[in-house]
RNA sequence: GGGCGCUUAACUCAGCGGUAGAGUGCCAUCUUCACACGGUGGAAGUCGCAGGUUCGAAUCCUGCAGCGCCCA
């Protein structure tokens, strides 16, 4: 193994190369049970062993930010640690076709080019937007390519590649013949600009200053004549008066009683309009009357029904007043309120213009003002139970993730206070508004019939388009041309990965699902072709003949999606934000329980019996991540200016720095402000290890030179050190396996931030600070070496070296990667990434035996006290500016009484004064108790708790400041010594404390007081001259 | 208006009932044959404020102040 590795660690070529490599050999494809696909990953695994993980999909349009970073970053760690403890892993990437987004971004082309969708017409369109996105659409994957993601790329999803769309047109259609989609009128949230409604959630409510109007509205006696009395309405949107259909009042409003039941004239459209009594009315609120505009307000729509009025609608889809409108017919709604104010003006029937602060609804996408409009949209009634009883898909939703009898929940969430808040949500959750009026996506499959006005929709499981109406038999037919609400398909996705509902039960059909699992026409209607386009698109060429496009031609078959489905359903983890949880992870959670419920479970001997809520849900545990803001704690955003691009940063500092940055501070719960000091701080970690790996590498090529070799086929495997090897030897690797431990619980935990610290602090502060200058030590390639001794040392150093690279390689898979390679001459398996974890080699029996009898022996406590020991002699130089290399001589004594201590300075005294470079002799302050206090008096005494070193005088020191130093020790010990007594003396603490609580504390007052008297005698001996 | 969260060292954050931690930064010193993206040593915090519970509170409770988010 050739080790000219250069000096400092470049990561760009080195990324580069390995995301190349992983994709190309198709690392991380897991193909399904029980084919012959791809045997990269470990095919004796069983089912029950999956670990499945579905990416949230970015938009097609879509860059990479920061949140996807942080967002892959603890996918792959999770993942890739998964993998190498054994578990059948899979990840599974895919885009969103992004209704609204997408066609923004084609439209704005169109826009350059002098054209529009209207010009083009709905298929050109249509084509013209697939064209965009196998331009364009790849680019976020491509992005992700090159962070390494370890995501299985034979199987990407595109949610309008024709699987996706299959299971859309079945999920709807099934919806619809189960009564649970409906047609409906109702208020919904417009938007002018991109002309279409959009759900609640679409909606971003902004605080802008605007003006209360207070309108008179003439009140009518009998007959209809004005009586001369006004009743004075207050408004934020004086252009909706045009569709007044009534005033309100609070009934028992004392201003307005003589009003009940009479009429009034509604201004500028001289219409009679009823006044109304309704206790919804807030008597507070401006005047106490209040407008009822039915078509253009949520609230007045829902009193409207009450008091069945009547509903005008008098604006168009543009926003512009319609017909209805009289007069101002034709103006945008905003020119229309400044004439209506200036026409209410002129005939004196503005009573008063406030100023008024209000929250006004804005499109997500666009930023145009919302108008609430009325008009025909698809519902899905989630609150509605099925025909034949059974629980609403709101139920079912609430059900998945609410605690059962038991305590038990289908769904858990991390950190657990979503788990409130989405159950808060799904309680109070209104009907789902799925349709939108665009062009790009999945067109809706119901037909109009132009003759009676009824709808047709399909049967489930026939992918015929209707030709004639079902309800008159008519042929003048036409398709909805709304589309469906990009998120009715993402929803989709945890099933629809998997081949829903083209799944083959194989032998035999569940009795009462046999139509729909066996359905012959459905076996051939799933084809790959847009998988295999889909893998072009986005693969660095010439996938069409891997493993991937097979195993893609393989899952169109129903009996391969059934053992997909079988294999990875529900999946195990989905990683998103919180920004999602009601848009997407709530939809997924409603749809995948309500369809994946209706598949069967196979048991092993092949019977099938109805699937358990548990087994239906999309995924067991939710993990949602915080968000990245910018190191100010701001939100980051393109106004601002102040956003971070991951790739910008990944170029300066290499990927594997900013995940090992992101993973150190994803603690769950928190935000992350994103601080690229940080990211240097773990770019110099990468160099660390890098250097660290350089210099075993160079000595075990000088080794070589003299003729020692070092045994690589232990290389992989655990060893379980015991008593017969050195106390270094041992020591390190209980500290590696503690380590190893530790990151297994932590990840278990999602807890990437400590996960990542402990391997920080064990390979730079125990590894590189304390084994390596150790070993250094024994590196002596003279003719007089000790060839064996030297041989074991350096392999005792790879395999260390070795496993630490397989402990941190899914947090940094680049580095590790190839320095893993580097290491050896022929490497066992194709990636590090597929070798087994730390954790995964060495049995719980070979733990406890290893680290219990090292501990049994004390190897701990004898290193930290030779490490104790160095310290007070480097520390002793420094405070005397004796320099690192002068050689110093020091007598010794060990605390009294201190067997450990003792030992320790037995066994390391050579390590003590090589690393300390210092020559020891023992003493016993007792004993030679002359020579000490002559110490004290002529030379120098340096102490910690566990030793008393008596230095020769070498250089003089700064008098006054050791005396000020050891005063100030002195304070800090007397205040700890007396806070210790306080707390001993206080009897209700003896009673109640803890036996351990207690017993820690009489040995730390114990210390304190020994710390204390040892600083006293010290200070007591300096001279008292300021020389 | 309803709900949730945050306030710990100069900065960014852990800790969430038993003597205050990390990374970066800072100070001093060292270019000794892995690494100056380094070594060694060091300084640095009445844990937002005020009450309460407890033998004991950064940690639990209440109130206040400041900051932020979600929903209406």
């Amino acid at each position: 193994m050739p080790h000219d590795l250069p000096k400092a660690y470049d990561p760009t070529a080195i990324e580069d190369h390995w995301a190349g490599y992983w994709v190309r050999e198709n690392l991380f494809v897991q193909p399904t049970p029980g084919t012959p696909a791809t045997p990269v990953q470990n095919q004796s695994l069983d089912a029950q062993s999956a670990f499945t993980i579905l990416l949230p999909p970015p938009n097609v349009t879509g860059r990479l930010h920061m949140g996807h970073m942080l967002n892959q970053t603890e996918m792959d760690i999770l993942t890739r640690w998964r993998r190498m403890s054994g578990r059948r892993a899979l990840w599974l990437p895919g885009t969103d076709h992004a209704g609204i987004a997408t066609q923004m971004m084609v439209e704005r082309q169109l826009a350059e080019e002098g054209s529009s969708r209207q010009k083009l017409g709905r298929e050109a369109f249509v084509e013209r937007v697939w064209e965009w996105r196998r331009h364009y659409g790849g680019a976020i994957l491509e992005q992700m390519k090159r962070l390494g993601v370890s995501v299985d790329w034979s199987r990407e999803y595109f949610t309008m590649d024709e699987p996706r769309s299959l299971a859309v047109r079945e999920a709807f259609v099934r919806l619809y013949h189960q009564g649970l989609i409906y047609r409906g009128a109702y208020i919904v949230n417009w938007c002018p600009r991109c002309q279409t409604a959009i759900s609640d959630l679409e909606v971003v409510h902004q605080e802008q200053k605007g003006h209360l109007w207070e309108i008179r509205y003439p009140v009518l006696g009998d007959g209809g004549k004005e009586t001369g009395e006004f009743i004075t309405v207050a408004t934020t949107r004086p252009e909706t008066m045009l569709g007044d259909t009534a005033v309100a009042i609070h009934p028992e409003d004392e201003r307005y009683l003589h009003l009940h039941g009479k009429k009034l004239r509604l201004p500028l459209m001289n219409r009679e309009i009823p006044i109304v009594v309704d206790p919804w009315v807030s008597r507070d609120f401006g005047t106490g009357a209040v407008k009822v505009t039915p078509a253009h307000d949520p609230n007045d729509f829902a009193l409207a029904e009450r008091h069945h009025l009547p509903s005008i609608n008098v604006m168009d889809d543009r926003a512009h007043i319609n017909a209805e409108g009289g007069p101002y017919a034709g103006l945008d709604r905003f020119v229309a309120r400044k004439k209506i104010i200036q026409d209410l003006e002129e005939r004196e029937l503005l009573a008063a213009v406030k100023d008024y602060t209000n929250n006004v609804g804005h499109c997500d996408r666009c930023k145009t003002v919302i108008e609430p409009r009325l008009s025909t949209q698809w519902f899905i009634a989630v609150n509605k139970k099925p025909d034949n009883g059974s629980a609403s898909m709101a139920e079912l939703a609430i059900a998945a993730v609410k605690p059962d009898a038991n305590g038990n929940k289908a769904i858990r969430f991390t950190p657990e206070n979503y788990e409130k808040i989405y159950l808060e949500w799904m309680t109070n959750i209104h009907d789902w508004c799925i349709s939108r009026q665009l062009w790009w996506g999945h067109r809706i499959p119901a037909w109009h019939c132009q003759v009676c006005h009824k709808i047709t929709v399909p049967q489930p499981n026939s992918n015929a388009d209707p030709t004639v109406c079902v309800h008159c038999g008519s042929n003048q037919i036409a398709q909805e041309t709304d589309v469906l609400d990009t998120w009715f398909s993402s929803g989709l996705l945890p099933v629809s990965v998997f081949g829903w509902p083209n799944l083959s039960t194989n032998s035999s059909c569940h009795p009462e699902r046999a139509n729909i699992d066996c359905h012959p026409e459905r076996r051939s209607s799933a084809r790959a072709d847009d998988r295999v386009e889909g893998s072009a698109v986005v693969s660095s060429g010439g996938s069409d003949e891997g493993p991937g496009s097979q195993a893609a031609a393989y899952r169109a078959d129903a009996a391969l999606s059934r053992a997909d489905f079988d294999a990875f359903y529900p999946t195990s983890l989905l990683v998103t934000g919180f920004d999602i949880l009601f848009f997407w992870v709530a939809r997924m959670i409603m749809l995948g329980c309500w369809f994946a419920g209706e598949v069967p479970v196979k048991e092993a001997d092949g019977s099938l019996r109805p699937r358990t809520l548990a087994e239906s849900v999309p995924f067991k545990e939710v993990y949602i991540h915080a968000l990245v803001r910018d190191a100010n704690r701001e939100k980051m955003s393109k106004t601002k200016g102040n956003v971070i691009d991951p790739i910008e940063i990944v170029k300066q500092y290499g990927t594997d720095a900013v995940r090992f940055t992101l993973a150190s501070m994803a603690s769950p719960g928190t935000d992350i402000a994103f601080n690229v000091a940080r990211t240097e701080g773990y770019r110099a970690f990468a160099n660390k290890i890098w250097n660290a790996a350089r210099f075993i590498f160079m000595n075990v090529d000088r080794a070589a030179e003299i003729g020692i070799t070092v045994d690589r086929a232990t290389l992989g495997q655990m060893p379980v050190v015991g008593r017969k090897d050195p106390d270094p030897e041992r020591w390190i690797w209980v500290e590696f396996h503690e380590t190893a431990r530790n990151v297994d619980k932590l990840l278990d935990n999602y807890r990437y931030d400590e996960a990542a610290d402990a391997i920080y602090q064990f390979f730079w502060g125990t590894f590189c600070d304390k084994y390596l200058e150790i070993t250094k030590l024994q590196m002596d390639f003279s003719e007089s070496a000790d060839k064996e001794k030297i041989g074991s040392v350096l392999t005792n150093l790879l395999q260390l070296l070795e496993a630490t690279l397989r402990l941190l390689s899914p947090f940094m898979p680049f580095i590790t990667e190839e320095l893993w390679h580097a290491l050896y001459g022929e490497t066992p398996k194709k990636s590090i990434a597929l070798m087994d974890y730390p954790t995964v080699s060495i049995s719980n029996d070979d733990y406890d035996l290893m680290v219990g009898r090292a501990w049994d022996d004390g190897v701990r406590a004898r290193m930290s006290h030779i490490w104790n020991l160095i310290s007070l002699v480097r520390n002793w130089r420094k405070e005397t500016n004796i320099p690192d290399r002068e050689p110093l001589s020091a007598k010794v004594a060990p605390r009294k009484g201190e067997a450990l201590v003792r030992e320790a300075l037995t066994t390391g005294r050579g390590l003590i004064e090589k690393i300390a470079r210092i020559s020891v002799e023992p003493f016993d302050p007792e004993q030679d108790k002359e020579e000490y206090v002559l110490a004290k008096m002529g030379g120098r005494v340096a102490s910690e708790l566990n030793f008393d070193v008596m230095f020769a005088r070498q250089r003089t020191i700064d008098l006054p400041a050791e005396r000020e130093r050891l005063t100030k020790d002195i304070a800090r010990y007397e205040k700890g010594l007396a806070a210790a007594e306080r707390q001993l003396g206080n009897e209700g603490f003896l009673a109640k404390a803890p036996a351990h609580v207690v017993e820690g504390l009489k040995k730390q007052e114990a210390e304190t007081r020994l710390l204390l008297e040892k600083a006293r005698a010290a200070l007591d001996v300096l001279p008292k001259d300021s020389r």
